[in-house]
RNA sequence: UGGGGUGUCGCCAAGUGGUAAGGCAACGGUUUUUGAUACCGUCAUUCGUUGGUUCGAAUCCAGCCACCCCAG
């Protein structure tokens, strides 16, 4: 079968590449070039996706792939990212809430424009990447599963997929734990072996993708007591304790950003539960057809815990009740819900 | 300038003769394909100041300084 593979440069997508040549693919890589010098003076980071150093990285995978017979396209995807991805992130901060660059990243740009523009350019049967996820096929279709490393696991990031999408892609290190991915790297001698694990969205500051202005405001109680300043609500996220820069008996965490008078409220933990929230901008999976009120496991933020709720359809939203009160669920972070390792949909919350 | 009170880390605050708790904040790190959370670590040789008593004081005494309150 003819492979395409998604590269990074880093170990996962580069052994994603190795492993199935080995299996006997015929592999091609396609990698994007997001970063053009439009937005100067970024922070030049070994880790992140979206800077500087990609220029180094995209040489870097371009020479590895050369030296194993793998051809390798580079698409400019610059323009589009920036229409896309960038401009979401910016628009979401700004309407006092927080994005999920990644899960759009994916949807909109690794799995939507690369992958439309790669076939124009070259043809091929299934598209692979390099992420902690499993894809289980039924009668009805393909189902998003998580990674067997629930450590790893990476759907979180990607329930965003359309059926389409979910179809004609691979996730083959979705068997194997991270520890294994690399000791398989090490065993082939792949240089990115050791490379750093995780990578940031952005490096810098945020504020440099921003392009805002410091605008002083208050931070609040919900009383209403002022405690101190800020330079703007967009600088925070709900559920943030550390940069408060407040002076408390107790903890204090960001509890709700009022756009409209640039003010931050915050709260003693107690303040941050919740009962229940809107999804709205839903994807559903195929295990969601059909229903509108079911049981399910719940994470509503992507380094969070599942947790059991009751989902219920509202026109063309749902209404998430959780059966305990959690903390901190955040507008603009995507709440994905599943059935045991399934993927059952998603959305963003209201 | 009569009376009373207070003065310990950026904020709050224990400690009343035996050699500076704790919370918050901050900083550093771990975890994390979202700057969340969580976790680990660091953070006053010094207690407004000067002098005295004592083997030994942030703790006792005296002067001074600062701030607060009540009176006039």
């Amino acid at each position: 079968m003819k492979v395409a593979v998604g590269l990074s440069g880093g170990v996962d997508s580069t052994l994603t590449a190795l492993l199935l040549k080995e299996q006997g693919h015929d592999v091609l890589g396609i990698s994007m070039a997001l970063y053009n010098d439009e937005i100067p003076n970024l922070k030049l980071a070994n880790d992140a996706c979206y800077g500087p150093k990609e220029k180094e990285d995209l040489a870097e995978i371009h020479t590895w792939c050369e030296k194993q017979g793998i051809p390798h396209f580079i698409l400019d995807l610059s323009e589009e990212y920036k229409k896309t991805v960038l401009k979401y992130f910016k628009e979401t901060y700004l309407a006092g809430q927080t994005p999920n660059p990644c899960v759009m990243c994916n949807s909109g740009m690794k799995f939507g424009l690369m992958l439309e523009k790669a076939k124009t350019m070259c043809d091929f049967d299934a598209f692979a990447t390099g992420h902690y996820a499993r894809i289980t096929h039924t009668d009805n279709g393909a189902v998003l599963t998580r990674g067997k490393d629930l450590k790893k696991d990476q759907s979180y990031f990607l329930y965003r997929l359309s059926q389409d999408q979910l179809s004609q892609t691979l996730f083959p290190l979705g068997e194997y734990t991270k520890e294994e991915v690399r000791a398989m790297a090490r065993n082939r001698g792949l240089i990115q072996a050791d490379k750093a694990d995780s990578q940031d969205f952005y490096a810098g500051d945020y504020t440099d993708l921003l392009q805002t202005q410091p605008k002083r405001g208050e931070i609040v109680l919900a009383s209403g007591k002022v405690l101190g300043y800020h330079q703007g609500f967009w600088n925070y996220t709900i559920g943030q304790r550390k940069g408060l820069g407040i002076a408390y008996p107790e903890p204090l965490f960001v509890i709700a950003l009022d756009v409209k008078h640039n003010r931050v409220i915050v709260g003693p933990k107690n303040e941050t539960f919740a009962t229940s929230c809107r999804m709205t901008n839903v994807v559903p999976g195929i295990l969601m057809t059909n229903k509108k009120e079911f049981d399910c496991l719940v994470k509503y933020r992507s380094a969070g815990q599942l947790v059991k709720a009751h989902v219920a359809q509202q026109g063309a939203d749902y209404l998430i009740t959780f059966n305990d009160p959690q903390p901190s669920i955040t507008p603009g972070q995507s709440a994905v819900l599943y059935d045991g390792d399934f993927v059952i949909g998603g959305g963003i919350i209201k």
